[in-house]
Parts: C-alpha cells; structure tokens; sequence
DNA sequence: TCAAATTTTGCAACATAGTTGCAGAAAGGA
DNA sequence: TCCTTTCTGCAACTATGTTGCAAAATTTGA
C-alpha cells in the first residue's frame, strides 16, 4: 500500500482513501479494469469523484485509458508514463468471452505502410478471440 | 436512388423513405458517418428509429459498424459483406482533427506474431493522426 | 385494386455513461 | 493547530442507447 502512496507524492496529488484504494487495486489488476469493475469493488464510494479520480490519475500518466471497442473505457498502469508522455502504444487484446482486456507489452507493434495521403501519427491496435483463462 | 432499393429488396428488407435516405447517404459518404451526422442531416426522423434501421442493415450486412475509439459508433458500406460474414477487417484510419473515419481497404493488415498464450481470432486496427482534407 | 399479413415506425419510458457547479470535508504545510 | 488548497459528494443535466407497444406503412396475392 505504502507504493501506491509514493505514486501518489511523487505526482504531487493528496493520499486519500479513495485513491489509495483504486490505485492498490489496479497495481494488483492482471486485466485492465472498467470504472464499472472498480464501482463494484468499491461499492461505499461516489460515481462521480471516482470518474474524477481516473480522470486525474490519467492525466498525471499513473494510467492510460484503453479504448477496446467494447464501449466501455478500461485503464491499466502505465509501465512508463508521465504527464508530458503516454508511452502507451502496445498492443491490446480483448477477450470474447469474458470481456477482460490486457495489455500486451511484449509484442512488437506493427508497421504499417501508408499509401494514403493521410498522415498517420499514432494507432490503435486490440487483438480480439479468447483469453487464456477462458480457454481453459 | 434505385440502386439503394435492389440493396434492400435483395436482403428481404422493406423499402421505406427513411431507409432510401439513409442508405442514399451513406452511398455517396466518402467518410464514415456516425448516428449523429446522419441526424443532422436528416432531421425529420426519429432518434429510435433510425437505432433501428442501422442495426438492421448491420445485421444484413449492407454496412458494417467501425469501432475508432471516439466512442461514437460509425458506418460504411460493406464492399462485400453479407449476413453471414463481414469482411471488414480492413484497417481504418480516424482523423484527430475533424474526427472523420475512413476505410482503408487497400492497405494491408499487418501479421501478429502471437507470443501470448491468447488464442487470437480477429483485430481492430484504427490509425489516427490528420486526413488529407485537414493538411491543407 | 384491395384486404390481410407482416414489417416498420414513433412514442413513452427507461437504462447507462459521462459532465459541471458548488458547498462542505479532508489533506498537507507552516 | 490553523490556513490554504485540493478533493469529495450531492444535485442536476446531457448524450447515447434500449425495450414494449400501438399505429402506420409496405408487401403479397387474390
């Protein structure tokens, strides 16, 4: 718990109970997590501060919010991010079957060759199909 | 006009103005149109209605839905698409300017080397950055 | 062309996700 | 401890999407 706090110092945001919960929850996450998952985790709090709070925590660069198709927005740990730079740009995968989402870090994102006359800057990649635990 | 109503009349779907119309507007869109752009277009409409229709015509598969990650659900018209399988792994491009979707069909989608134990079953590819309309 | 069967539409009501303003509470520093 | 700043929780609101149902429109076929 004290790690989560240091986090929490470090970028420069007060140590509340709610914080500290959500943080130490997600630190311990294997699968990126939905505000709806974390709502019903941490029933005793306010929908709207904790709204507010993923908010903030994604604008320090603690998280990084995913976009994984499925509507609703996830947030895992940034391995290294700040607030001037989300290093965010691995890929993702989505489960099927039971709708978690993880950061793949380890898999080389691709390259793609652009024949447009669009200009590219970023990119958004989710894998989809069924997830280890679910396979089994 | 009547181009639009073959589609219909060959998926078993009746030919009604509303449909024409939105059909007829997603005919000529060189972008993706979301349910909003077309309400705005289409005002005498109701909201619920037109859910409708856009869900009907996903499920015939006349157009397919594209996942950009503006949280806004768009379409396009399906190249070859039927109800029994969508073939809409195309990667698609979103501008961060003027928040316009594009297909870009001719580009071609990237291989993954699946070091994961996730077994993989489709992608969702979406590069961001300026469309060509929004550099100059 | 008209009536019956079927599909589609539009309304009401509801559900969920997300936002803003503001007053009071809590955290942190002196 | 007190003061400043930040955070929380409430109320109210907006946007998006869904379901049930009765009325309207479309299609079929006599």
């Amino acid at each position: 718990m004290s790690e989560v706090k240091e986090i929490l110092k470090k970028k420069n945001l007060r140590v509340t109970p709610m914080r500290l919960q959500i943080l130490d929850l997600m630190f311990h996450a294997s699968a990126a997590v939905s505000q709806k998952s974390i709502e019903a985790k941490l029933k005793d709090f306010d929908r709207i501060t904790l709204y507010r709070t993923l908010k903030s925590f994604e604008e320090k660069g603690i998280i990084h919010k995913i976009e994984d198709g499925t509507g609703l927005n996830k947030y895992a740990m940034c391995a290294d991010c700040d607030e001037h730079h989300h290093h965010d740009e691995h890929v993702h995968f989505n489960c099927n079957k039971c709708g978690d989402t993880f950061c793949l870090e380890d898999m080389e994102p691709p390259s793609f060759v652009n024949k447009t006359k669009h200009q590219i800057e970023q990119f958004n990649i989710v894998l989809k199909g069924t997830c280890e635990m679910c396979l089994n």
